[in-house]
DNA sequence: CCGTAGGGTTAGGGTTAC
DNA sequence: TGTAACCCTAACCCTACG
């Protein structure tokens, strides 16, 4: 069987967000003819692209609620009402520095172990967020993908 | 809470089979959208019926011989990973057949798995699979749904 | 015709209820 | 404990529009 599904590898992942950087949003054509790509995206389409950065915008928005209602739900069932909080919100998107993924559970052996030793640079991605916040004002006024850009596609932190 | 859980009718199930054996699997909001079959399963999603699918393969593939391979299973300890029932095991390697993705480069595709059948009388499911593999060797594409499709859909005696 | 945007659908892992 | 039913969402498709 091949490949029903192909999973984005974090080599495509980091190219494309390397791309938007360099190109901008919406260029995915441009992107994926540049040669500095080409190669590692060669078997995606430029919707491929499109998608998948709808996919990474909407996961550092708003997955990092995901983990934490689950680990809330799992742990105690009787949720406490409070906890409601914008700030709070900020601060679990910073404390969840990257998209999770699942991590395969791997049946076979070899876990992908996400502790690699650039982990901890945690708190300055906290700094960028903060940064992105107090440049485009307040959060809810701005645009969203626009603090995703900041916080998202700015640091060359993984590769 | 609310979900009740529905459990899947008799009749439900039949039309399910029909639709696929009329529109394929993988067409899930097509068969729904089918009037032949929307009443019945009219309290159904297209994920539903998806999952009832996948739920309906497990058993049908798994479930009939389960009981012979768990003993050999419980006597050979250390089986690949990749431990497969026999018969699915040939048809494996037979050949593959994937599905389309017509726009996309990189990866071909037009399945279009329409496994149509012979009625017979049924001896054994063992027979039936061979016929199966016999059948759809020639005629390209065959992987476990189309096995399943072959036995499972084919018949319009059970219902 | 080509590319992008955006809504819709499917595939498959995971979770829950029985 | 096992599994049918259900959930979540990445990956993929379809269509309108420029």
């Amino acid at each position: 069987m091949g490949a029903p599904k192909q999973k984005w590898t974090p080599e495509e992942e980091a190219a494309l967000k390397a791309g938007v950087r360099k190109h901008g949003t919406g260029k995915w054509r441009t992107i994926l003819s540049d040669p500095e790509f080409s190669l590692v995206l060669k078997s995606r389409s430029n919707v491929d692209l499109k998608d998948k950065w709808r996919n990474i915008s909407v996961t550092a928005l708003w997955g990092s609620r995901k983990k934490a209602k689950l680990a809330l739900k799992r742990t105690l069932p009787a949720t406490k009402p409070d906890d409601n909080n914008t700030a709070v919100s900020i601060v679990a998107l910073a404390n969840d520095d990257e998209r999770a993924k699942p991590t395969s559970p791997g049946r076979s052996g070899g876990g992908s172990p996400r502790a690699s030793a650039s982990k901890r640079s945690i708190t300055s991605l906290d700094k960028i967020i903060l940064e992105a916040i107090t440049n485009l004002k307040e959060l809810r006024g701005s645009d969203r993908t626009s603090i995703f850009m900041y916080i998202e596609v700015s640091p060359p932190l993984g590769f």
